[in-house]
Parts: C-alpha cells; structure tokens; sequence
DNA sequence: CTGAAAGCGCTAACAC
DNA sequence: GTGTTAGCGCTTTCAG
C-alpha cells in the first residue's frame, strides 16, 4: 500500500483506449468531446481515484492557482483575523494560500521571497517588515504582482490594503481627550514600520488640536522582547515594567494611548498597582478591540481594527491585478473606529 | 517590464555555453563538476537572478518540499501558536507550508484533501474537524504522511501529537476543587471532537475522585455560532448568556470549569452581575492559559497548553515519517499542566 | 568531468 | 471528435 503510484491522466486514458489528451479535454470541461466519452471519461478518472497534478499543470500553464501570504506573526489576533480571512477568500476563488511567517525578521523575509519565487505563486499579499526594504522587488521584477498588507512602503509602486491608522488614532484620543486631560502618553511598540509611524503622527495632531503641549506629553516604546526564536503576541509584561516605573500616584498622565490592547492590559495592572483607579485617575486607550477588551474591568476602550475587511479586500484586490497587471495602482485605508467603554470614562 | 521571462537552467547554461544539465549538478552541489566551472556556473547564476522552478523540480523528483497545514481556526490561540510553531519548524527543515483552513466543517475538511491531493504534499498535520471521519485516508491512500493534530482520531492507524486532556483537566479540577466545593459545572464547546470528549470525561473522572455526586454537577455546552461565514475565536458572549441565566445569588455552582478563557470573561460578567464574587463565591477555573488570563481581576486560573511544543513534535515527527514511512506509529500527549491564580482562591 | 537523451504529467498546437 | 506532437524546466540515466 505504501509505493502506490499516483493515477494519471494516461492511466485514465489507457484504461479507455483513449489519448491522454482526450481525457484531459473531458475533464477540463471543454467542449470537442461528445457527451458519451465525457461521461465515461469522468466516470472511469472516479473510479480510479484520478487527481490532477498541480505541478505538472503549472509548468504547461505557468499559473500556480497559489497566493503567498506574508505574515510576521501569526500569534497577533490581527493578523490571525487576517489569515482567516484571506485563506477564506483565496479558497472561494480555487487559490490555495502558502504562508511565510517572517517574525520580523528581515533575512526571514528575504528567504520568504526567494520561497515565493521558486514556487512562482501567482501573487502575494505582505505585510512588510521594515518601512525601506526592496527584497520585494524580487517578485514586482518577476511579473509576481504584490499587494502590501497593513503596513506602507511608499514610493514602491504596490498595491496597498490597510487601514487609516493615522486618522483613526487621531480622532480617538481627540474624542476621548475632550474634556480635562493635559498630559498624555502614547506606549508604542519599538519598531520601524509605517503603522507605528501613524499611530504617532496620529497622536501628536490630535495633541496639536486638543491644544495639548507636546512636552506634557510622552511617546514611549516598549521594548520588543523575543523569546528564544519564539514567535509571541505582544507582552502584556514588558508594557506593565514600563509603566510601573513611571507612573506614580503624584505624577501619572491623564490618559494612557497603547499600540495594543495587551500592552493596556499591563497599563491596567501598573495603575491599580500604585493605588490608582481607571478611568477616575487614567483613562486608558487600547488599540485593537481584542475579544477581551469588553469584559476587562473596567471595560476598554480601543479602536476597532477590521481585519476581516482588510484581507477580504485585499484577495480581491489581488486577484484583479492578477488577471490585469496594468491596472492603475490602489491604495486602499480602511477606517477604524473608536469602540467606547468604561476605560475612558 | 511586465512579461520578463524567468531565467532557466537553459538560460545559464547557454551564456557559458555549457549544458542546462551541467548547470543543474552545478548548483545542486554535486561533485561531478570541476571547482572551476561550478564558481563560474554559480556566479553567473547569480548575476542572472536565476530562481529554480519548485514545481519542475517536483515533477520529476516527485517530492515537493511543501507540508500541508490543516487548521480549523486561526483566531484560536492555540492554533495561532500551533501554525507558528508549524511555520517555523518546517522552514528550519527547509519546508513551506501551505495552510488550509476548514472552520470546523466537513466540506471544507474534504476540500482541503484534495487539494493536498493535487499539490502532492510531501506530508499533512491536520486538526480533524469530527472525531470519526475517513476523508483523511485518501492522504495515507496516496502514502501521503498525515500526523493529527491536537484532536485524534483513535483506530485510524495515523501518528498523532496532542495534549493529555483528560489528565489536564482531571489533575486541575481534583487539585482547585480540594475543599468545600460541592457543586461543579463544565462549560463545554458543542462540538464532537476528542478534546471536548477527553475534558468531559477527565472531569467525570475527577468528580468521582472527589466523592462529588454527578448529580450535583453539570455539564453545558455553549452553542457554538457561525456568524456570517466568518471564523471566529469562542465568544465570551455565548458563555456569559449562558451563565447569566442559570446563576443565581440562591443557586449557584462552586466551581466553573471552562473548555476556554474566552468563556471564562463571559462566566466572570454573569457572576460579577448577580452580585457574587470570583473566588469567594464561586471560583473559576478556565484552559488554555491565554495571554489576558493573569490580568483579569481576579487573575484567572487556568490550563496553560503547551502550543508550541505541539506544533515543533508533530513536525519532527513527521519528517521523520516521511523518511521512514514504515516506522512504528506514534501517539504523543504533551502534559498541560494547571497555572494557580486567584480565581480559584 | 561534461553532454545528450529521456521523461516526470500535463496542456496547447496542430493534424486527421 | 479524437489522436499526434511538442514542450513547460528540471533531474536522472547513460555515453563519451
């Protein structure tokens, strides 16, 4: 049972007396073959259990009928949201998904598009590690057409579909913000990608129109800690370190904006910690709208991320520039809106 | 731009006016070419960008370097784990992933087969979506490699690598429930799988150790919902409406145990909202040990699974099977083990 | 050490 | 309608 060779279209044909040919056209559904040997075809390629190869079909056809997915970390429900979405819609249309994993790691990222070449996949949809990376040009040069999840590299001539961070930040703490709060703290996560760079420029024109000085307020980025080559959500932990030392019951900010809703979850803890209370004390902001967020006590504000939305587009986006390379280039920002509970006051 | 050609061994070969099958030994290090023709070979190689064609590879090799990834949600935590354990594992070994995700519905159980099928996997790690179904064995028909996932189908002769649930959760339950608890309930998933099966009877099985009558007990399952096509992580919600109207301040359980974390927010809200307390009132065990469970208030006491331990065995395992298709099978359970916080005192 | 030939399984040209 | 031929890009014989 072990070495039991594969059924071929020539099997299926054989068995018929047929040309392999013939019974490629039955099962391709075209129409130069009778009705009669047609079913037959198919009836005979059932009973032998006959499965197309996908590779020989790709080297004839040069499409895969595969789309390469990018992720940095699959653990974020963000972009777990994301792969669900896009594996769903890449089904619906016949693609299979091939999932690179990048830990934000750039040499993860440059073997992922060797990967991509190799299986010379009809598309890939990215999210970028780093805000000025050319590894995808690889794919652009090789007529593999990229749509960047999430994250912008401008200037690059790729599709884009992502949300509109910098207006969703913007107008979330300028709504939260309305009414007593003078100084305020933005906890980001330490890296160099164009969502992070929103999120702060976001923050600092919702500081300039709130009338808010920018030296009552502080940026501040959360160490990115990695785990021995493991791949984490964001650490709840190293945000909770980072306010812990900072905030106290005499000096504390008004308003506490995070990147994520687990670094809220350390905020929460570093505040209740010092004896001080949420919101009455701090109100605090999270980013995400995480499944938790709603029944932390007290409940969280946050910012709702359509994640969905954002892959479903994007396959979309994908496959139509697959089947028209020249279309004019898209970039799509989806909005986010602020989901207000009790954190917020 | 658009319509570049990829480079081909031929293409290499005929610059240095050499064969495509010198080419070929050449850069798969084979020691049949002079040092100096094979620097030559590499260089240009190199300096023509050329990619080798995975699926012609395939094709005659008749392996594919590609492992399939069945996955019934990723927004589940565990699963996210698993995939980047999976991920991450397979491209140390130089494999690439191609995921599949099937929501836990049998249609797209058998879609996903067939398209490993196709794609001719070199091997399959798979959570199976029903506890007794045969779409798998068209893979081991094929002598395609399948290792079960997390849920295990007993009799049909494929390794599997999981988690002790049953010990797991009898260990937590007889360990939380040592004094005064009287009355225990479950919340379970309603679906029929091994897991939901093992944590049923790992809790009966406790229930006996403690002396506790199972007619003081309860087992519930909370209905699960498929919004829209979407896939999505267990709802807090479900569990809260749940627990909301069977808990009352006169008639309440001593103990919940939950199939999740996600259930266990919705068990906190129903007791918060009828005036009880977690723990004193009633305590609260819950699984999975997700990132928010030590933040909540109280820290929750749960079972942390071991993810990624899962996910980098069942491709060592694997791989090892595709070595040695007749080792002897092998049926691994990872211990879990009960994280102590204060919600069950 | 290198080249020529064959063929993996399939589909696109052409014949008939 | 159906069969024959050719070739996708690569590797594996087998010659030289």
């Amino acid at each position: 049972m072990a070495r039991s060779q594969r059924v071929t279209l020539r099997d299926v044909a054989d068995r018929l007396g047929l040309s392999a040919n013939t019974v490629s056209r039955a099962l391709a559904g075209k129409d130069q073959v009778s009705e009669a040997t047609r079913d037959m075809i198919r009836a005979e390629a059932k009973r032998l259990g006959y499965v197309p190869n996908s590779h020989a079909r790709s080297l004839v056809s040069g499409r895969t009928m595969v789309v390469g997915l990018v992720i940095t970390n699959p653990s974020n429900p963000f972009y777990a949201a994301l792969i669900s979405a896009v594996e769903r819609q890449c089904r619906a249309a016949g693609y299979s998904v091939l999932l690179l994993v990048t830990e934000d790691s750039e040499d993860n990222e440059e073997r992922a598009v060797q990967q991509l070449l190799r299986t010379s996949v009809d598309g890939v949809l990215g999210v970028a590690t780093e805000c000025r990376s050319d590894v995808w040009d690889g794919l652009s040069g090789a007529g593999i057409p990229v749509v960047q999840l999430s994250r912008d590299i401008p200037g690059r001539g790729m599709d884009f579909v992502g949300i509109d961070v910098e207006s969703a930040i913007h107008e979330a703490v300028v709504r939260v913000a309305r009414t007593g709060v003078r100084r305020i703290w933005l906890l980001e996560e330490d890296l160099r990608v164009s969502t992070v760079a929103a999120r702060t420029a976001g923050f600092r024109r919702a500081l300039d129109d709130l009338g808010i000085a920018h030296a009552h307020s502080l940026v501040l980025k959360v160490p990115t800690r990695r785990t021995s080559g493991a791949t984490l959500p964001w650490r709840p932990d190293d945000a909770y370190a980072l306010a812990a030392n900072l905030i106290t019951p005499g000096n504390h900010p008004d308003l506490v904006v995070t990147a994520n809703d687990y670094f809220a979850l350390g905020v929460y803890q570093a505040i209740r910690e010092c004896g001080l209370a949420v919101p009455d004390d701090v109100r605090v902001l999270g980013y995400g709208d995480h499944p938790f967020a709603g029944y932390l006590q007290p409940a969280l504000s946050t910012i709702r991320l359509p994640a969905e939305e954002v892959g479903t587009a994007a396959v979309d986006l994908l496959l139509r520039r697959i089947a028209d390379p020249d279309r004019p280039r898209t970039s799509t920002r989806l909005h986010a809106g602020l989901v207000e509970r009790q954190s917020t006051g």
